[in-house]
RNA sequence: GCGACCUUGGUGAAGCGGUUAACACACCGGAUUGUGGCUCCGGCAUGCAAGGGUUCGAUCCCCUUAGAUCGCCCCA
């Protein structure tokens, strides 16, 4: 017998969870466009060219996770593994830079990683993001930040902070990189079997590395290693003091965390993870991040644009809506069940639900039984607020007889005055 | 790519190397031909992820594959 089953790490989204997306949706949209922020709706699969050369060939999205084919012409594409280098893309095949100002885009939808799933990971996700090409200034970067606290507190979401840091431009970054492996060389031995391989390939990852971080003569080696601080330049340092500045200035509760680093090439300068903090202080995965990008669109086809933008994580995002009882209101409700007790009754009562559902109340209705028993279990089963029964007594008298089980009444209502009856409670 | 653990009906799940695979909920039918959600009765997995092996015999033991969950890596 054939086997169907989905795709390892996809997700099926049926009725109430289809909701909550549907509702985060919402809500994240609307707050953007408070902003200023367009949508813009790109393709979901690109030129491999487009992910390769701008996220960066040797991170590790390309290197392992994207999803790409050959096209019966014999054409390389893949499966965006991210929102960023697509739009840019698109920014730069529209020319929109030449657009006076600053041009601010939001995008919502699916990505694709070929990962293991975990818990907050699938293959397929879903990704809502906000880009903004322009110029480059503190207060852009205060305003992007300032458009994703907006719209956690809008979905209900309060204990967020970002942890935040600056990467400054490449060059800092080489020199720290640098910096970094002549300081942990000599104590190398010591540290994990994944800190012997980082400190060529990433030394900046060892200091954040979970297992020497917790172990007694490691950990102090870890706490006095050079900080990226210390290695930007006077300009980048100035830039990220403005920036700081600028969140206080709003309110915008931050960690700076020199530790951050972000592994997608194109950044630099500010980076940021959006993280929450639950009772206990304990952080969770990131719901999302971003950063500068000042070079991507220089890179891409000549022309110096600064970007900068975020992306969320949707899934996690509703995980976490769902553990704080934010999802509570996103259930099946159904107002009317109108019941049928013979067949005259019954085309009467799909004539009554047709009237009900052009003025946009929901109508359910039993199809083929004419049991008064099964049609209320019907009843039960879609929790219908009111149940409206046509039978033949309904029929001689003109009325319809209604039940309210909200208010747990029952009365006989005149079949003129039903939809009035019914839009008044 | 590496590791841990798991996979029994519509759902939640017991179960032991050996005849009909518990129990509960849901569902269907009846008791009850215009008032249900209570009660009672009856029905409901030739099958225990898929394939192979060991065995007289396997859902329970072994192998392979697929998938779920959770870690590492990395990321949203």
């Amino acid at each position: 017998m054939a086997n169907y089953q989905k795709i390892k790490g996809t997700q099926d989204f049926i009725g109430v969870d289809a909701m909550k997306i549907r509702k985060f949706e919402s809500i994240a949209s609307l707050v953007a466009k408070s902003y200023g922020i367009k949508e813009i709706i790109t393709p979901i699969i690109e030129d491999s060219n487009v992910f390769v050369k701008n996220v960066g060939e040797d991170s590790d999205i390309v290197k392992k996770e994207m999803y790409t084919f050959l096209d019966k012409g014999e054409r390389s594409i893949t499966l965006r593994p991210e929102g960023t280098a697509a739009i840019a893309r698109c920014f730069i095949e529209n020319k929109m830079y030449a657009n006076p100002g600053v041009t601010k885009l939001f995008y919502y939808g699916p990505m694709f990683r070929y990962e293991r799933p975990q818990t907050g990971r699938y293959r397929q996700f879903n990704q809502f993001g906000v880009e903004y090409y322009g110029t480059q200034a503190p207060l852009m970067d205060v305003e992007i930040i300032s458009s994703a606290f907006a719209i956690f507190k809008k979905l209900g979401i309060n204990d967020i902070k970002i942890k935040i840091n600056s990467i400054g431009d490449s060059e800092s970054r080489k020199n720290f990189s640098n910096a970094l492996k002549e300081y942990f060389r000599p104590y190398i031995n010591d540290f994990c079997e994944d800190c012997k391989r980082r400190i060529d390939i990433n030394p900046l990852r060892i200091l954040d590395c979970k297992v020497d971080n917790n172990k007694d003569d490691t950990k102090e080696i870890i706490k006095n290693a050079p900080t990226i601080n210390n290695y930007l330049t006077k300009d980048s340092l100035d830039y990220f003091e403005y920036v700081l500045k600028g969140l206080d200035n709003l309110n915008i509760p931050y960690v700076v965390d020199y530790n951050l680093v972000r592994g997608l090439d194109y950044y630099t300068d500010t980076v940021f993870e959006f993280v929450y903090y639950n009772d206990q202080g304990q952080e969770s995965l990131a719901l999302g991040g971003g950063g500068r990008y000042a070079n991507l669109i220089k890179d891409m086809c000549g022309v110096d644009v600064n970007g900068m933008g975020y992306a969320f994580g949707v899934e996690r995002l509703i995980n976490l809506m769902d553990n704080l009882g934010l999802n509570d209101d996103c259930i099946d409700y159904c107002d009317a069940v109108i019941i049928g007790l013979d067949y005259e009754s019954k085309l009467e009562a799909f004539k009554l639900a047709k009237n009900f559902r052009e003025e946009g109340i929901i109508t359910e209705m039993e199809y083929a039984s004419f049991s008064l028993k099964s049609q209320f279990k019907l009843a039960d089963r879609v929790n219908a607020r009111f149940i409206i029964i046509i039978g033949e007594e309904e029929r001689i008298n003109n009325v319809y007889t209604v039940k309210d089980k909200k208010l747990n009444t029952q009365e006989n209502v005149n079949k003129n005055d039903i939809l009035k009856y019914i839009q008044n409670k």
